[in-house]
DNA sequence: CGCCTTTGACCAGCGC
DNA sequence: GCGCTGGTCAAAGGCG
């Protein structure tokens, strides 16, 4: 056999494996890119659904932002209100004008509207606290009787109970407990309504149990946040203008307008934490 | 002395 | 029925 037969075929058969080789190779890339291909069409559609979340999100993000507007907006004119009142001053046509503003932008039906947490006579209200304090105790404007302590099965820190003491007849409870996600924090809840005025600043509960008479046993549609707000806030909110005429804001009454929040359960928990945070923030660039 | 807090016991509801 | 858990009671002691 000649030789030079047999290279050129060994040759041609050296070609064609390298192109079998090739065309392997092609057939492998060709499904690598179909599979390539495949996943940039996933990723295209996972970017669109992202856009459009992205989109329905920074929708809900301006909405969420507007209504925090019209809370701060409220919120400025009842703060307005407190500091005139303290001072003694009725009314002025600024407080007028933004408490018209408020009313104009805020759905008051919606706030109006009773929630089932209003319905069942519950809120909650938050206290900063001292982390290091491990008092469960927190001024809210009330007198209070500690009747138990528990420690609970979700958190490490005891829960207690109180009664209100102002009033023997009063059916009012409350439950403080530190949160479990932030130490500084207590937690109070409230159950029941006061069937009581409220208590003025540094009183005494009675020794013996007083007559209630008719007019303190007004049935009262207020919840217990709205007793803190009129009892508590009103006691408070003077001692911190006395103590901090520049300093920082009453925190509990932006723990208050949280509780509100809260309340709704149109709002979470984290709008009320972005409002506190917000009002905070706020405070801090203004003189109080 | 009276009120308050502490704390163990007790009770009721609920799930298994 | 039993155990677990949350809520309440009540006695004892502290404090002003």
């Amino acid at each position: 056999m000649d030789t030079r037969v047999d290279t050129s075929l060994d040759l041609r058969i050296n070609s064609f494996q390298n192109c079998n080789s090739s065309v392997m190779d092609l057939r492998r890339d060709r499904g690598g890119f179909a599979e390539k291909s495949q996943e940039v069409g996933t990723l295209q559609q996972d970017v669109g659904v992202s856009m459009e979340e992205f989109r329905r999100m920074s929708s809900e993000n301006k909405k969420l932002t507007e209504t925090l507007n019209v809370v701060l907006l409220g919120y400025n004119a009842l703060h307005s209100q407190m500091i005139n009142l303290a001072q003694g001053i009725s009314s002025n046509e600024a407080i007028e004008s933004r408490k018209r503003k408020f009313e104009d932008y805020i759905d008051l039906d919606f706030w109006k509207r009773p929630t089932e947490s209003m319905k069942s006579r519950t809120s909650v209200a938050y206290f900063q606290v001292d982390p290091s304090d491990t008092s469960l105790v927190v001024k809210d404007g009330y007198q209070w009787r500690k009747y138990g302590q528990k420690v609970t099965r979700d958190n490490p820190s005891p829960r207690a109970y109180f009664k209100c003491s102002f009033a023997p007849s009063c059916p009012v409870k409350k439950k403080v407990q530190r949160s479990v996600d932030d130490p500084s924090l207590l937690v109070a809840t409230y159950e029941g309504e006061h069937n009581h005025r409220c208590p003025p600043q540094g009183a005494k509960p009675p020794s013996v149990s007083p007559p209630i008479s008719p007019s303190s046993m007004k049935p009262s549609n207020q919840n217990p946040v709205l007793d803190f707000v009129r009892c508590g806030f009103s006691n408070l909110a003077m001692k911190s203008k006395q103590e901090t005429e520049v300093g920082t804001p009453p925190q509990f009454l932006v723990q208050e307008m949280v509780s509100s929040l809260t309340r709704d359960p149109n709002f979470t928990a984290s709008l009320a934490e972005a409002i506190s945070g917000a009002m905070l923030d706020r405070s801090r660039t203004q003189s109080w």
